[in-house]
DNA sequence: AAATAGTTTAACCAATCAGTTAAAAAAAGC
DNA sequence: GCTTTTTTTAACTGATTGGTTAAACTATTT
């Protein structure tokens, strides 16, 4: 087990980024050690000296990816003033994070489809933080009666929800005819950002 | 493999709902043939005898588990008349049809985790069908001037992977404390269809 | 009732899988 | 440079896994 208080090795980033690669793309039993072993060029041996079993690098692997997102957009959020700038920028900032590391949200997905049963408690905490940041915007919008009353959670799981369903479903959408028009990120996230405030909003400014 | 053209026998019928519960839960690799055996009291064996393999099983399983959901969603969305009551109807029917059966959501969620790549084709399709629905409503909204414009997949990704989300964090949320009220399934659904129409509509009726 | 078809069974199998061991090698400390 | 600590290695291990076989049993047809 990598401890808290030493920088993790070269080797170790090696193992553990890729981990997170194969924990994404395969799940937890889709991932065989001697793959990573493979994939690294690191003796699998090693791969149990640095993280002391499967389960242990799944743990910090997922506590390292999620609390990357949400300090992504916990800051992007506080870097805006008015209600509305930090709604969009949640959406925004969001959405560029899982886009550029699809690991994310498709991890976020199999976590929350095993009931999040392997998911570490600081990996817990970090989703929480995203839902904590979204209810600080909607008080601050109620307290200055810009915004019609929602329940956090209800944006919360329409915005990670529906953006990680997106990015997720992205190479199903490229491998299959559809009447309907695909969309790229940045029309997407202007589309939700747009539904939301207009939801939130009741004016469609 | 199950012959299209004959009932499946009662064997086949205990596999296959048993089978939908272990892929949801665990996953395909996570699903252990002799635990499957285990759970129905049905000798390995036999379900081989039945069905061909693994991968077989989970096709036939994924396909029609969900084929079910399509069809209520655009059964219940077609009884309705206006524009309004077919989009408050989609969300309604999706959401109660995930709720009385999460395998629907999970193995969705885990199917798009995995880029689609094990989902059989006649099981995309029926996910498509709800796009599809999506768009009809969208279309006639629009023909009518009731609606501001919006992409169907925009629509489908914050309905299908919000409510989703929601259902299958349930577990995680029950585990940990939070400074933000949960909801049940009944306010989520009106949380959803409040957000949806005001944002589509632009006047907060 | 006999023949045929369908289904189930106990036992088996090769390959795979997470993990281990102790020696060798490399790095760090004095 | 020598000693100690850390890291890597090749080989190994017991358990598990998807799948198989042929005989026994059951159901259906003639």
């Amino acid at each position: 087990m990598l401890t808290e208080f030493k920088k993790p090795s070269k080797t170790a980033c090696l193992i553990q980024k890729a981990a997170t690669n194969l924990f994404a793309t395969h799940g937890y039993d889709g991932t065989i050690m001697d793959e990573l072993a493979a994939d690294t060029g690191v003796n699998k041996a090693s791969i149990y000296y640095h993280f002391g079993s499967k389960q242990d690098l799944y743990d910090t692997c997922m506590t390292h990816l999620f609390s990357g997102v949400a300090d992504q957009v916990v800051v992007a959020v506080n870097q805006q003033d008015s209600v509305w700038e930090q709604l969009e920028e949640f959406v925004t900032s969001f959405a560029a994070a899982i886009y550029t590391n699809p690991n994310i949200s498709i991890s976020l997905m199999r976590e929350m489809a095993s009931g999040g049963e392997n998911m570490p408690v600081a990996a817990r905490q970090q989703m929480q933080r995203l839902l904590f940041c979204l209810k600080e915007i909607i008080e601050k919008g109620a307290k200055e009666g810009v915004l019609i009353p929602v329940q956090p959670l209800t944006l919360h799981v329409m915005i990670v929800g529906g953006l990680s369903l997106y990015v997720n479903s992205a190479p199903l959408r490229q491998s299959i005819e559809s009447s309907t028009p695909d969309l790229s990120v940045p029309e997407m996230t202007k589309e939700v950002v747009q539904v939301i405030k207009n939801g939130l909003r009741g004016t469609g400014q």
